[in-house]
DNA sequence: TACAATGCTTGTATGAATGCAATCTTAGAA
DNA sequence: TTCTAAGATTGCATTCATACAAGCATTGTA
């Protein structure tokens, strides 16, 4: 956390701003995924997060901030639906490697496509805004990639 | 839905980033609004849209996208907290309208100071693009307002 | 008057997220 | 070897969120 400024700065009214008009959209865009996949929304988190790469279980449940039993039961429900994969780690015997399937990347992509349109109050922006937005989120990404 | 382009759209790509981000750093912030206020996140959220103008219990359950039983329950624990008030409708008889108390406000305010601390990787954004970012979002509330 | 619609309430049922305790195996340290 | 820690699993218990059915009071209309 370098540099960080103190609370009530510029950047957390920001944060504070997109969490609310993310959460008031929230509930549709759960209710859409969970329609179109046939399964819980956490399910759909969990696999939206070994698109990249396989992770183990311990480093999964660290990402989403939930505890290694949930994330077994996530991991479960997932392969059972044959949308992810658990293979023997190569370096440690103990850890497991869960890596997405075929099938699981089709359930993303169907998403990608449907679930994730932009409300009105986003779609509705002038281009230069979304263009300055898309370059912003682009910085995003990347710094949350170290 | 005025000029509403096509899915998959700059709009679209944008937002699911954007939901991505906000969804991520979620469990965290719901963790600690329920542990600052003592109530289920679910209670905050109704309450924040009483900060502006009091609602009726219709207006309320269409801006949450939920149903009256479920927004009638909410309002009668923020009620029982001292949050808020029921108070009868000077024009409509049937309807009663819902404002927030002080005790209320009080509690806004301990999480606008506390709880909305912006993640990393939103903090660390380059001035320009935060003061970018405000100007969108200041766009975006304007539109929500309509 | 009779009837439908609005606004709210009560109660219930269900699915889901979360957290905790206990167990098992394997790896590494004493 | 013995002990401890890491990684994963099973099972359970709790709290929420959500949806639905049914009912009551009030308003407006046929």
């Amino acid at each position: 956390m370098k540099g960080r400024s103190k609370a009530g700065s510029e950047a957390d009214r920001i944060w504070q701003l997109l969490t609310a008009l993310v959460t008031d959209n929230l509930g549709d865009w759960r209710r859409k995924v969970s329609e179109i996949t046939g399964m819980p929304f956490s399910r759909w988190r969990a696999l939206r997060r070994l698109v990249d790469a396989p992770l183990t279980l311990r480093e999964l449940a660290d990402l989403m901030n939930t505890d290694a039993p949930a994330t077994t039961v996530a991991v479960n429900d997932l392969e059972r639906r044959g949308l992810v994969e658990r293979r023997p780690h190569p370096d440690n015997p103990r850890a497991k490697l869960v890596s997405i399937t075929q099938a699981g990347r089709r359930v993303m992509e169907s998403t990608d496509n449907i679930a994730h349109r932009a409300p009105p109050a986003v779609a509705d922006l002038p281009r230069a805004d979304l263009e300055a937005l898309s370059r912003i989120m682009k910085t995003i990404g990347a710094h949350q990639e170290e």
